[in-house]
DNA sequence: GGCGCTTACCTTGCAGTGCAAGGTACCTTG
DNA sequence: CAAGGTACCTTGCACTGCAAGGTAAGCGCC
C-alpha cells in the first residue's frame, strides 16, 4: 500500500461508520450507493470489502434497518435506514468528533480561525 | 471497554503518531512526559503500552532520534527529537488532516463557521 | 547495607477495523 | 442462451492501540 493511502486509511478508522450513519440520516441508500457517495466527492474513498462488513455490524448493533427493493434494472437492492438507536449514536458522535477535532487541531496547530 | 472509550480509541488511530511528532516539534521530550502531555489537557489520553511501541516504530522509520540523559532523580531518560524526515512527515500530515477534517465535517454537518 | 517506593523503559498477547481479492446471484441485452 | 453489468457478501490479512505484566535504576529511611 502506498504511504499516502495508508495514512488516510488510518484516519478513516472509526469515522467511516458514522459517516455512513450521517449519509443515511439524509435519505435511504443501498450498499453500492454508499460506497459511491463516500468515494466520490468527499475524500473518504472506500470499497465494498469495507462497506458490507460494516453494514452487517451496524445492523447487528441495531443502528440501521434494511428493506429489499426491486431495482428499475439489475438485481434487487438492499436499502438502509437509521433506527432511533442509530440517530442517537450519530448525535453522540457529532459531539465526540468536534471535541476530538479541536484537540488534534490544538496539538498540530491547524486551528482554522 | 466502555462504549465511549472504544469510540475515542478508534478516532485516535493514525493521529496519535502525528500528535507525538507535533509535540516533539516544540521541544524534546521523554516517554513518560509524552504520555502525560497527551493524556493531560488534550483529550488524547493514552498509556505506555501504546507509547513505547509507537516510539520504536517511529525510530525504525527514521522520523525521530533519541539520546539518553541522566535525570535529576530516578533512572535515566530517553529523550526524543524530530529528524528532518520526521518534520517532513509532520508537515505532510497537517495538510492531510485539514482535508480529512473538512470532509468529515461536511458529511456530519459539523462545520464551524 | 538492605528494604520498599517511585520513576522510567519495554514486551507480550489480544481486539477491532479497513482492505484486497475472490465469489455468487440476478437481470438485461444482443 | 451467452456475455456483461450490477449488487451483495465472505475470507484472510495487516496494522495499531491497549491492558497487563516485567525489568531496572535511583532515592530515602531504618
Amino acid at each position: 500500500m502506498s504511504e499516502d493511502a495508508a495514512l488516510t486509511t488510518a484516519l478513516r478508522r472509526g469515522t467511516i461508520e458514522y459517516c455512513v450513519l450521517a449519509l443515511l440520516d439524509r435519505r435511504e441508500l443501498y450498499g453500492v450507493e454508499l460506497v459511491q457517495q463516500l468515494s466520490g466527492a468527499l475524500g473518504m474513498s472506500t470499497s465494498e470489502g469495507t462497506m458490507y462488513p460494516l453494514l452487517s455490524r451496524l445492523r447487528r448493533n441495531g443502528r440501521i434497518a434494511t428493506t429489499w427493493r426491486e431495482a428499475p434494472a439489475g438485481p434487487p437492492r438492499r436499502y438502509y435506514t437509521l433506527t432511533p438507536d442509530g440517530e442517537a449514536a450519530l448525535t453522540h458522535f457529532r459531539t465526540e468528533w468536534v471535541a476530538f477535532r479541536s484537540g488534534v487541531d490544538r496539538i498540530l496547530g491547524t486551528e482554522s480561525k
